[in-house]
DNA sequence: CATCCGGGTTAATGGGCGTTAACCACATGT
DNA sequence: ACATGTGGTTAACGCCCATTAACCCGGATG
């Protein structure tokens, strides 16, 4: 009965756990050794196993738990519901950016080491992020007039794309800093969004001018 | 011009890389082995080594190719300029829209597997990639009124991230077609790029947490 | 005081894998 | 016919690394 976690701030597990995720989204999984992770934590070696069973135990609940979190968070902010679809979806936005400002390193293995994970875990990771993209999908389709359901789901995937681009970026301070890269990111969204609507021809080019488009054949 | 599909029979070396690139982007550097990418080819293992120095040496070349092939289709576009600016963003945006869509491999190598590289070699690398950034951030700011050049930056990072986005969708058909797909990502990165102009109201982003911004597309 | 037991330690084990060695079969030009 | 280079082969070497074994120590428990 020694699972006391009331007062615990910061366990020994969880600070495994962060660690590993900052590793791991660096270097890749295969990338890191134990060692490695030990070393991060202060102790070394296989002094890890009495926390967890492997090394792919510490994946599996890294990725299963942010899954989790997203979609757990998703669906809070759509049950609150706000005054409109358009609030629902900018608090979706403003939940995701959180996530991709915060936790960098999870966000990154979100999508990179997902194949490591040992069938049953994949599943339910999967199981998750569907979950959700198709509350995503709900409630941009609720705001925007968006043709097919199809479309709709590939603009949610490119948007998570794009709020997850924060990663990528180079270390140094060349970037905007962080309240201000969260108003950016949400208004690029936005204007993604914005500009799903209709098929050829018929729409309003939302802000931008140059709505040729055309097909890319050119 | 160089746009070799011809009668060039795909030699040993080309069938290799583009073997090593498809099993690299499935499972990442260290997840494949030497015997697995000879196998794809139908020789095996240390066979490779006739074709290149090493592992290493096959993922260097991969990713400083795509480099090099994204840098040079992109400063073409721009030099043989189009009519206007806005033409010549949505010719680099199409550009960019065949790659994700047709190299898929190595778009997504291109920005998990950098770290794996020489020194000499990443840093390479990183410069064509930081060129490339800084010959879009030139053209969309000449489209659009953005406020500062980091703003600019960072909205090009986060359209790359849209536009790199079709590489983490389901495998199955769930998704439009080629087509309709490459139309989407063009719609989708102009109504981000779209919306990236002018600060709030207020100016200096300097507080205010989530900041609501209004802009609804509607 | 004795006993657990949670959380460490270092050493050993064992498999996987990149790379090298040694050897071989053609196709070719001389 | 002969050397030669090209593109393979299989076996062997060595390292790295996840995992396990065996041992240890301090503090609750009782």
């Amino acid at each position: 009965m020694s699972n006391a976690q009331a007062p615990a701030p910061t366990s020994r597990r969880e600070q495994i756990l962060k660690e590993a995720a900052r590793l791991f989204a660096e270097r890749g999984f295969h990338g890191v050794g134990v060692d490695e992770i030990g070393a991060a934590v202060g102790i070394s070696g296989p002094g890890l196993y009495r926390h967890f069973a492997g090394k792919d135990a510490m994946l599996a609940e890294l990725l299963v738990g942010i899954s989790e979190r997203l979609l757990e968070g998703g669906r809070m902010r759509v049950a609150e519901g706000g005054e409109s679809p358009e609030a629902v979806l900018d608090a979706l936005i403003d939940g995701h950016i959180d996530f991709a400002l915060d936790d960098r390193p999870l966000i990154t293995l979100h999508d990179r080491e997902l194949d490591r994970l040992r069938e049953a875990d994949r599943k339910r990771v999967r199981q998750l992020q569907r979950q959700y993209v198709e509350l995503w999908v709900a409630v941009v389709r609720r705001v925007h007039p968006v043709p097919s359901e199809s479309r709709a789901r590939a603009a949610v995937h490119a948007v998570f794309g794009l709020l997850n681009s924060t990663p990528h970026l180079g270390r140094p301070g060349a970037l905007p800093g962080r309240t201000e890269m969260a108003e950016l990111l949400h208004r690029l969204a936005l204007g993604a969004f914005g500009a799903v609507a209709g098929e050829p021809a018929g729409g309003e080019p939302a802000a931008g001018e140059s709505i040729a488009v055309g097909v890319p054949g050119a």
